[in-house]
DNA sequence: CTGCTGACTGGTA
DNA sequence: GTACCAGCCAGCA
């Protein structure tokens, strides 16, 4: 493996079962980096190898997430596998989610927005 | 080594 | 519902 995280995050979308879909949140969770989800998303980027079912990764919630024209393959791939899926996001995500497997809760991002500079 | 970028995420406005 | 913000991490210039 040339690089750790890459051979991890790859793996980890391998082994997505067919007509099952994954967020980036998830494979950064397997790979052991609950918060690498950007990182996964990267690795993605590069991923030149069509053994990795990269139309499987969708972002959080269900989102087609996905980039450019991909956008609209992945949506293809995804409903040939027998997902519902629509312009920008994937019906049923709950069932057809992997792993299912509990998360556990992040800390809370939420950022009070301070007022807007005037 | 330092800094910026990006197929992300969750929360507030 | 949409828009924007801040936090997080790996890769690359």
């Amino acid at each position: 493996m040339p690089t750790g995280f890459r051979a991890r995050v790859l793996a980890a979308v391998r082994s997505i079962p067919r007509g099952r879909v994954a967020t980036y949140g998830d494979i950064a969770d397997l790979v052991g980096a609950p918060r690498a989800a950007r990182a996964v998303g990267n690795v993605m980027r590069g991923c030149g190898d069509p053994s990795v079912p990269c139309h499987r990764v969708i972002a959080s919630a269900g989102g087609i997430g996905g980039f450019g024209g991909y956008l609209e393959r992945k949506r293809q791939l995804l409903r040939a596998e027998g997902l519902d899926v629509t312009a920008t996001r994937v019906r049923h995500f709950a069932t057809v989610r992997w792993p299912v497997q509990p998360r556990r809760p992040r800390r809370g991002t939420a950022t009070p927005r301070r007022q807007r500079p005037v």
